[in-house]
DNA sequence: TGGTTTCTACCCAGTATTGGGTATGACTAC
DNA sequence: GTAGTCATACCCAATACTGGGTAGAAACCA
């Protein structure tokens, strides 16, 4: 620790091991201070507002919600943190939704901590933080985002085995409508089964 | 570090911030310390046969093979090697599997570091290790029928996208046939629609 | 403002799946 | 030699999905 204050970080997933091992690895940088954990969207929401971090640290899947939602709701409220999604998995489709919801930053799965460092640093000074997999994804020969964000969660809700009537339940829509967005995802991605569709689902990583 | 020999850990996970993570809060035990990390199957494997390590900590997906095969693997070629199983996502229905493979113990993805520690050291005294969820799993009222090989066959088929129609001229047997297996096989696993088979047979590594 | 996309919702007829059954021959284990 | 499992196959009625449509309201963009 130098004389000057550290940068507080918020660290958000939902595997202990994970924020443990994250938090550990930070920890030897002088100038970044672990302020706090969350395990699930709703916890990262109200530690984001009692800790007020210089920069949370997000997992994008979490039990509750996904950690673009837990973002939506933390800049509406501590516009003051800086936040760094996580993508622990693959799923690289959430680059321009995160940019759109506010967040500063992007790291795949395979980065390492000091890039973790060197990415809270950046984003605590005003910058903004591309895992260079994610730069070349933005940059690349146009990403298949085909779907909108409704067909998405249609999509999501399909491929954890609900039924078109569940979906409408859960989102509040009529079946008749599930059933024409499941018509266009089929159309749009040129496929024609629940499996093809849920596989599709998988390999973008949807599911959690 | 007291005077007797740290139980030597080597970590296999496809992502490095796992590894540099749980490495950095194993290394706080005295009695454990990290000899090697793999990114992969095949790294795996020559790392266990060059280091010798004392335990494993295997996670269970990994880019060029699962963990299991690597358990395998490393099973004839280094027998004296204790295995942990770490699932990350929430599939325990590998514990059988595992254990068949010489796995010593599996671990599931809401442990702490500490517990990590507690498994390592009761595998290295000669021990198993389970935690409580997949002991829960294990000893449960839930039978874990298991597939017979037509059903195999089928569900690989089924989630590959194909009707049932389909897979009876693959299979070259009747439709009602493919139907009465369908129900078995949703009967046994507990799952009522086809994309949750779809997921079902991705997770255990049906569709290749 | 005006055009486009998105989200919503419905019609219809056809096809597929579901969840109850029953049943028979073959093979396996004790 | 008999009990149990496996693979086969069918019946039936109910439910779900499919693949053509159309169409209005809201949101988005130029």
């Amino acid at each position: 620790m130098t004389g000057q204050t550290a940068i507080s970080v918020l660290l958000v997933d939902d595997h202990p091991l994970v924020t443990e091992g994250i938090g550990a690895c930070l920890e030897t940088w002088d100038n970044i201070t672990i302020a706090g954990t969350a395990s699930n969207g709703r916890e990262s929401i109200e530690a984001a507002c009692q800790i007020k971090p210089d920069v949370i640290l997000m997992d994008i899947n979490l039990p509750d919600m996904t950690g673009l939602q837990a973002t939506r709701h933390i800049r509406a409220r501590q516009p003051h943190s800086k936040i760094i999604i996580l993508s622990m998995h693959d799923n690289r489709e959430y680059v321009i939704s995160a940019i759109e919801e506010g967040a500063c930053g992007y790291l795949l799965k395979d980065v390492s901590s000091s890039e973790v460092a060197t990415a809270i640093e950046t984003v605590y000074r005003g910058g903004n933080y591309f895992s260079t997999d994610v730069a070349k994804a933005l940059t690349g020969p146009k990403q298949h985002s085909v779907l909108t964000k409704r067909e998405t969660g249609v999509l999501a809700l399909l491929a954890k085995g609900s039924t078109n009537k569940m979906i409408g339940r859960e989102l509040g829509i009529s079946e008749r409508t599930v059933e024409t967005h499941r018509k266009n995802i089929k159309r749009k991605l040129g496929i024609s089964t629940t499996a093809g569709l849920t596989r599709y689902a998988m390999e973008n990583g949807l599911t959690n």
